[in-house]
DNA sequence: ATTTTTGCAAATGATTTGCATTCTT
DNA sequence: AAGAATGCAAATCATTTGCAAAAAT
């Protein structure tokens, strides 16, 4: 279920419609439009994948540089406008992932590469579900988290006979 | 299932148990023993519920104090012997909690008073497994938080009309 | 004696914010 | 013009770390 290798023809329409959904926020809000951050979220909405606010500042930085500030400033709108998600993994840095036309999932993440990847289960969202209500809990939203390793990083660590087991981590 | 108002008896005990524990990985770790440590760790092991580091801080604050650094270095140490474990609600600061003789669960997180609740479900965690197991992919750890108001909360915004919904929230 | 622990202050690092300048309307 | 957006540098803030002094072996 790794999204990759998109078509520019896809990636075109997909920042096209960010771009619309984007602009539709902006004057609800009574702001104002610019070029700069016109450009970013035709960018941000278009990327494959999970990334870091660095990883998308290196990335963007082959054409002209965009601001540190600019560029939370705009991760934060796109939040708003539901045209963005962000996950925490707790390395540091908060990782973002496009949500245009994306349905929900979660993660599983790789202690050894860092790879990402996602799973969706009606059983554990029914449950969830299930739970809160019985809990009188009113449910707005969830975080669900899978940690350990890939299959290659898993093989790989078999291989040699001591093998570290991941320390704390806050779940 | 909120823990709360621990008798004074149980929680001599539960200090006792955690202190045997922490010395013998201590121990175990060639590393020296200290007074200053086992106090604190007397303390943290008997702390009821949920709490961050500067509540923690808050409430050590009534005997002697304790610096930041120690605190932390004993919080890190905890955790590697098992004592502590740590959960990101995303408001920040990390919760502790202890988790001397306290079974494996997960998290209601309560976005209008910060109440934390626990819960579990076998039937969550099996399903979770199978998914591992599918993508090949090997389980060390997981962290399933939901998130959004307790039922007290809950009936506290249904009587206001206009209610903000939570915004933007790492997930 | 030697090694570790402690506390203070300074460092960290991702994210945020103040403010003067530059766009948009 | 009037109000926003931008970029830079400075601020945040929880957590870490360097280091000299104090404690444990």
């Amino acid at each position: 279920m790794n999204r990759k290798a998109i078509p520019a023809r896809a990636t075109h329409r997909i920042a096209t419609d960010a771009s619309v959904i984007f602009e539709r926020h902006v004057r609800a809000e009574g702001l104002k439009s610019s070029q700069v951050r016109l450009g970013l979220v035709r960018a941000i909405a278009a990327m494959a994948g999970h990334f870091t606010a660095e990883m998308l500042q290196a990335r963007l930085m082959r054409r002209g540089s965009v601001s540190k500030a600019t560029l939370y400033r705009t991760l934060a709108m796109m939040q708003d406008c539901k045209l963005l998600v962000s996950h925490d993994f707790g390395g540091g840095a908060l990782y973002f992932e496009s949500a245009l036309n994306q349905p929900h999932h979660d993660h599983m993440y790789c202690l050894g590469c860092g790879a990402i990847s996602e799973f969706t289960s009606r059983g554990i969202e029914a449950l969830q579900a299930r739970i809160a209500a019985e809990a009188e809990f009113e449910l707005t939203a969830h975080s669900h988290k899978l940690y350990g390793y890939c299959a290659p990083c898993a093989r790989r660590a078999h291989k040699r006979t001591s093998e570290v087991e991941p320390g704390r981590r806050s779940g």
